[in-house]
DNA sequence: TCTGGGGTCCTTATTCGT
DNA sequence: TCTGACGAATAAGGACCC
């Protein structure tokens, strides 16, 4: 999934177990584990018979890109982030399935909870990989940084019918890169002092944070590798890049990265956005769809039990322009009608009329909703209440059996122009 | 070739209050 | 009273990650 498997292999070999055992693997207390071919990985393990075929998830439709391919459909050059399209001509052979993101995610919990196991300082960083701080583990264990990772890839094998790939090293960076490095089905242990011998061989875009456009800036004015990075002037690299980009490229291309691992990670904003199959002009569409939005919107946030004052839109046209436009509110919200009336006037006053072919809602600025709010909107008191009512119907239920009126018949996004009209923006709660 | 959906972080500009 | 400086908050856009 991620980019560092197109990074050189020839030099990796060092770091991989030989007949001694592992690399020295002392001052290593960092792992980063990644699922292979995650969520191919997981529709085959539920469908044996596609095990020797070429697998390909992602978005079925027109306009679909690849979430996941496994390795023998990446043979025919398919790769993540592809139009599905185009992974279609380069493999018709290939069996493509939507993504069943439920299934991922009970998976990626039993694989966190043996990493939990094993220590605390467990950082997801997505449903497929996380870093493990494992230095308070290694006395109760009796093993080395190296046998934990050796450990953990057993087990997640044996208990989940998938695989990973380990990277252990001093720290987070190393141990990410390194975890690519491996893949697939493998491990490295990159020792303390080999962080610059291991780092500066390998491209510029194998430094977090350093994707295409970057990418081509720095190779403009002849950095192309690490190691060219790292000794470039940090004067020199703040001009190209700004001061934090050039400050945080700098030290990790030099080995340095004193990050610990954050065993918890507080949700800044929270949306949900939709690409339609063919582009839209017509606004009363456009405006149902805020409605679903908003309401996928706000019961994630009322699932975890956060509010948002910042409610803002994107619009993205057929020339692939992307605009937002957001609205602070005075008092945090986790109601459907308050955040898709705002995101409707966002619409209406804010956006030139134009061929759509994406739009999403997003909450910012999100916290844990308080007591004070109750003096304050008590107008949307009836509205919260509702949807409260909405969610237990919806749990008890699914989430189809409640839902705007608006929202009853075709969907639009899907519909095409013979969608009938709709009756009202808002449902009556 | 034709570009998803969920996010994060950074930069720059503007506004507002002091 | 006018003006400018400054910081915080807000807004928009872009790049990036998985």
């Amino acid at each position: 999934m991620g980019r560092s498997g197109d990074l050189p292999r020839g030099l990796v070999e060092r770091y991989r177990a030989g007949p001694d055992g592992w690399p020295d693997d002392t001052g290593c207390p960092m792992l980063h584990v990644d699922m292979d071919a995650f969520y191919a990985s997981v529709e085959i393990r539920e469908r044996p018979e596609l095990v020797d075929r070429p697998v390909v998830v992602g978005g079925v439709g027109v306009r679909g890109v690849v979430s996941s391919a496994n390795y023998l459909a990446r043979t025919f050059g398919v790769r993540s982030a592809m139009p599905t399209s185009q992974a279609r001509r380069l493999c018709p052979q290939a069996v493509f399935l939507p993504p069943t993101f439920a299934l991922y995610q009970e998976v990626s919990a039993g694989v966190l909870a043996i990493f939990r196991e094993i220590t605390p300082l467990v950082e997801p960083l997505s449903l497929d990989e996380a870093f493990l701080d494992v230095s308070g583990a290694l006395r109760r264990l009796r093993t080395t940084p190296a046998g934990v990772g050796a450990r953990i890839r057993e087990r997640v094998r044996a208990e989940h019918g998938i695989v990973c790939s380990v990277g252990v090293g001093p720290t987070k960076f190393v141990a990410k890169l390194a975890s690519g490095l491996a893949k697939p089905d493998g491990m490295l242990v990159v020792p303390r002092g080999e962080i610059t011998d291991f780092l500066h061989p390998l491209p510029v875009s194998a430094l977090w944070g350093v994707g295409k456009r970057t990418a081509e800036r720095l190779a403009d004015v002849g950095l192309e590798r690490v190691a060219d990075v790292a000794a470039a002037p940090l004067p020199r690299l703040r001009r190209m890049l700004g001061v934090a980009m050039a400050e945080h490229l700098h030290a990790l291309a030099s080995g340095h990265d004193d990050r610990a691992v954050q065993p918890s990670n507080v949700e800044k904003s929270i949306g949900a956005e939709e690409t339609f199959e063919v582009d839209h002009f017509d606004r009363a569409l456009l405006k149902r769809e805020l409605l679903r939005l908003s309401e996928r919107t706000a019961a994630s946030l009322r699932a975890r039990g956060l509010r948002g004052r910042t409610v803002s839109i994107k619009v993205r046209y057929a020339d692939f322009t992307t605009i937002s436009r957001a609205k602070t509110l005075m008092v945090a919200t986790d109601v459907t009608q308050e955040i898709y009336r705002t995101a409707i006037q966002l619409l209406d006053e804010q956006t030139p009329p134009g061929a759509v072919r994406l739009i999403g809602v997003r909450v910012e600025q999100l916290g844990t909703g308080g007591s004070e709010q109750l003096a304050l909107d008590a107008p949307e008191q009836g509205w919260r209440e509702a949807d409260q009512a909405a969610d237990r119907a919806r749990s008890k239920f699914g989430t189809a059996a409640i839902r705007p009126a608006a929202l009853l018949g075709n969907r639009p996004d899907r519909a095409g122009a013979t969608e009938p009209k709709p009756d009202k923006p808002a449902p009556a709660p």
